[in-house]
RNA sequence: GUCCCCUUCGUCUAGAGGCCUAGGACACUGGGUUUUCAUCCCAGUAACAGGGGUUCGACUCCCCUAGGGGACGCCA
């Protein structure tokens, strides 16, 4: 049997840096085995979904220098690799489910669900459906279905005993079936849960591990019951720890950077960024921390992989990417820096903004040194306005991060709009509201244009900024950040009410 | 709250019962090389969460406690 691998992303925004790091053990364990790895795209959620970053992440993994042998680029014997073309096969599946009597019709709206977690919750128990659908006959539920009320479909699941199956890394895991949810399988828009899709994905593209990430520990029940119902072979299963934040939370966007754009853009090399991540719960037997991927393929080994969650280190990462850097032949680094951000594209979208702005090509500079370099260190003084005071800075900060945490697309016009929609209500002059976002982007009260500025940047060190601003600014204490973060949900209803009417 | 997972220096980790006086790397501190800076070299500070077992012997095995994290969505 031929080792099959695959990483299966979300194409929701940014390409996310954990998306590197499961693709890469996934990779190299399928290389090491001389078997295939794939590249499957689960865009099931059509609110969330499209394809701009179905793009980006295809062209990020290719930068960090991972390749697929079948992917939605790349097509295979077992195509399509996009989810959301696949929806007759998940029919099927599901008919299937249905005629065993493992899956049922459900018509229960989203009030009733609400009201009935709150009161599990209340109660201290797990929340989860209560089965009201689930002893409807059979015949009425399916022409309900068929009069075409709106309705989703949930897999049956065994009302006590506990669930026993095995992790690669941890052994035998046992969760009680009465904490496992009569979980949705079909949307009532027809679209499959990633539950359902994962499951029959993984046995029709005939995947043989699956490696991801820690946080589905808790739906292997879900997943075991399904390759059950299917009566299929279930694929080995390894959790890899979850990349964290500094403070231990699992790595997240808000908090710190993690957009592979961000790791270009700031030019880490590919290969020290997966020489690093090659670190993050592993290590060579013989301690060797350089290394390349090559290295990786013929060393690796999954059962030594760790279990507890490495915090993810920037330091240790610069250190890294400095070995690589100064191990680059003076051609190659001069080709590199070229590659990074000294290129015709990259320059072309500055083109714009310094092109009447230059009278001297040495005038060019001054002017972007805060696109090309790392802003200067910000103190408290440089946020002194004729009116806004300290807090009112803070507030604009606060209020922007949590505007720029949901964006899209991340360019100039809808920066703009937002901010304007922002500013208008909080009742702050654009001008006034604008002036923190200078000094926290740029270090200055006057810079090239902002949206411009923040579109170049990218999000993540556009956040990364205005964070450190606020950290110059004394930072926020947990107290008021609970204040604003309320304020700002306030103002966004607000906006959105008024948007609607 | 319920369930699940995790727990070695600040951080990434080595360690699969005696090799541990717990090793390496980053960061930090000190020293050296260098016209500055950086690189580079050398040295130093720093950890087995706590408590019970098991054993001649426990960082390594078991149990409990504590702490951390995750899941609990018609998101993945």
């Amino acid at each position: 049997m031929t080792v099959r691998t695959r990483v299966a992303p979300s194409p929701t925004g940014e390409p996310h840096v954990g998306t590197a790091y499961v693709a890469l053990f996934n990779w190299v364990f399928a290389r090491q085995y001389g078997g295939q790895f794939i590249l499957r795209i689960e865009d099931t959620d059509r609110e969330r979904s499209d394809s701009a970053s179905e793009a980006m992440i295809i062209e990020a993994l290719r930068w960090a220098g991972i390749d697929w042998d079948e992917g939605p680029d790349r097509e295979g014997p077992c195509g399509p690799y996009r989810q959301s073309e696949r929806g007759a096969v998940y029919r099927r599946h599901v008919r299937d489910l249905i005629d065993g009597g493992n899956a049922f019709y459900c018509f229960c709206g989203p009030d009733r669900l609400d009201a009935l977690r709150r009161a599990q919750r209340e109660r201290g128990e797990t929340s989860r459906y209560d089965g009201l659908c689930a002893g409807l006959d059979p015949e009425v539920s399916a022409s309900r279905v068929e009069a075409g009320e709106p309705h989703v479909v949930r897999m049956r699941v065994p009302p006590d005993g506990v669930c026993r199956f095995e992790d690669r890394l941890r052994g035998t895991i046992e969760i009680p079936w009465s904490q496992v949810d009569m979980q949705v399988l079909l949307k009532s828009d027809g679209f499959p849960t990633y539950h359902l899709a994962v499951v029959v994905d993984d046995h029709l593209m005939g995947i043989t591990h699956v490696l991801r990430g820690d946080d589905w520990i808790n739906s292997m029940p879900k997943h075991a019951l399904l390759y059950r119902h299917f009566g299929w072979d279930m694929p080995e299963h390894a959790h890899l720890p979850l990349l964290r934040n500094p403070d231990r939370s699992k790595l997240s966007k808000r908090k710190n950077p993690t957009s592979l754009h961000y790791f270009r853009d700031v030019g880490y090399l590919p290969e020290a960024l997966l020489n690093y991540l090659g670190l993050m719960g592993w290590s060579m037997p013989d301690e060797r921390e350089v290394f390349g991927i090559d290295e990786m393929v013929a060393e690796f080994d999954l059962d030594r992989v760790s279990t507890g969650g490495p915090v993810f280190d920037l330091e240790k990462l610069n250190w890294l990417n400095g070995q690589y850097i100064r191990n680059l032949t003076p051609d190659q680094f001069a080709d590199r820096v070229g590659q990074w951000t000294l290129n015709r594209d990259r320059l072309a979208q500055l083109v714009p903004l310094i092109q009447s702005r230059t009278e001297r090509f040495i005038d060019i500079a001054p002017q972007v040194d805060y696109l090309l370099g790392e802003r200067r260190e910000l103190s408290a003084d440089l946020f002194d306005h004729r009116t806004l005071t300290a807090e009112d800075c803070k507030r604009v900060l606060h209020h922007a991060l949590a505007m720029m945490a949901t964006v899209r697309p991340w360019d100039s016009g809808a920066l703009m709009g937002e901010c304007r929609a922002l500013a208008g209500a909080m009742d702050i002059r654009l001008r006034d509201f604008l002036f923190p976002l200078f000094v926290a982007v740029s270090g200055r009260a006057a810079a090239l244009p902002l949206f411009d500025s923040m579109a170049f940047l990218g999000p993540d060190l556009t956040r990364t900024r205005l964070r450190s601003a606020l950290a110059a600014l004394g930072g926020i204490s947990k107290k008021a950040t609970k204040r604003l973060d309320k304020d700002f949900a306030a103002l966004a209803r607000g906006s959105r009410d008024r948007a609607n009417n």
